[in-house]
DNA sequence: TTTAATTTGGATAAATTAGTCCAATTATAT
DNA sequence: ATATAATTGGACTAATTTATCCAAATTAAA
C-alpha cells in the first residue's frame, strides 16, 4: 500500500466534502463515513487533525458538520492531507531505505527508481482536491468500494 | 515508505550476498548485518524466510552462513523477494483503496496514477538481483547508510 | 574430542498503525 | 425551554510491524 490507511480515508473524506461545498453544502460525519465506507470513529479522529491543520473547517451542535471553504478548496493538494494525518510524507527516500543514498551516492536501484519518486511526488503536490471534486461530480469517476 | 523494513532489509541483504556469491563466498549473519546495517536479530529472521522461499541457501555449523545459487542469482529480481517476506506485495491497488477502483470504475486518482503504478510495477518484475549485485561490483553504487 | 562459531526456532517485547467507546460540549430545531 | 443531533476530546483496545533474547542444533577447526 502507498498510503496509510489515514491518508487514504481522508483524501475520499475531503473529496466527498469538497464535493458537497462546491454545492455549498455541509456534511456530517456519519454521512462522510457512509458514503466513503470508512470507520466512523476513526474518521472522526481524521477529521480532527484535519481541522487542526485547517484543511476543512466544521460547525458545532444540531446540523452541524463539515466543509471546506472555497480558497481553501482552490489551493489544497494531496500533499496537504496527507501531511496532516501521517505527518510530513516524504516520497523522495530511497526506496533501498539507505539514508545516504543520492545522486552522488547512489544506491544500486538509484537511477531506476528516480523518475518514478518524482512522478509520485509531482502527483502529492500537483493533484488539487478541487480537481478531483469537480471530476467526481461529473460522474465519471467513482468513491464507491 | 514505498517497501517495508523487513523488504528493505532484505533486498539490501540479498544484494549483498548476491555479491559476495559471484565470488563464490558465503556470508554469515553477523557480517550481512554490519554491511547493509541492519539489526542482527531481525535479519536473521528475514534470512529464515528467504530460504523458506528458496531464494538463499544457507549452511549450518562455524563457517557456516548464506550464499545464493548460481542459477538462482540468474533469476531472481525484486518481487521475489518483497514477496518472500511481506507476502503477496501488489502494487496495482488503488492509491485511494478502493476495492472495486478499475479502468471501467475509477476513482478519482486512477488516470494520473495507472503510469506509477505500472512503473512500481515494472520496476519490481524486472529488476534483477544479478544486476543490481553487478552495479555494486563496479563500485559506482552503494549499500552504505 | 572438545571448543567455538555459526544457523535455527520459539517466545517475547516494543513501537506504530488502526480502530473503538463514551462522556462532554455545542447549537439547531421543535 | 427542551430535546435532539451533531462535534470534540480523552482513554482505551486491537492488530500489525519491527524488533530482541535465548536456548538448541550443527559443524568446522583447534
Amino acid at each position: 500500500m502507498i498510503l496509510s490507511k489515514a491518508s487514504e480515508y481522508s483524501i475520499r473524506a475531503t473529496v466527498f466534502i469538497a464535493l458537497k461545498s462546491l454545492e455549498g453544502e455541509k456534511v456530517n460525519l456519519k454521512e462522510i463515513s457512509i458514503q466513503i465506507e470508512s470507520p466512523e470513529a476513526f474518521t472522526s479522529k481524521l477529521l480532527q487533525l484535519l481541522k487542526k491543520s485547517g484543511i476543512v473547517r466544521s460547525s458545532l451542535g444540531k446540523s452541524g458538520g463539515f466543509d471546506i471553504e472555497k480558497e481553501k478548496l482552490e489551493s489544497l493538494n494531496l500533499c496537504h492531507i496527507v501531511n496532516a494525518v501521517d505527518g510530513k510524507a516524504d516520497y523522495s527516500v530511497c526506496i533501498m531505505g539507505l539514508k545516504a543514498c543520492s545522486d552522488n551516492v547512489p544506491c544500486p536501484m538509484h537511477s531506476q527508481y528516480r523518475n518514478i519518486k518524482q512522478n509520485l511526488n509531482d502527483l502529492l503536490h500537483n493533484t488539487k482536491l478541487l480537481t478531483l471534486a469537480k471530476k467526481l461530480r461529473t460522474g465519471q469517476v467513482f468513491l464507491t468500494n
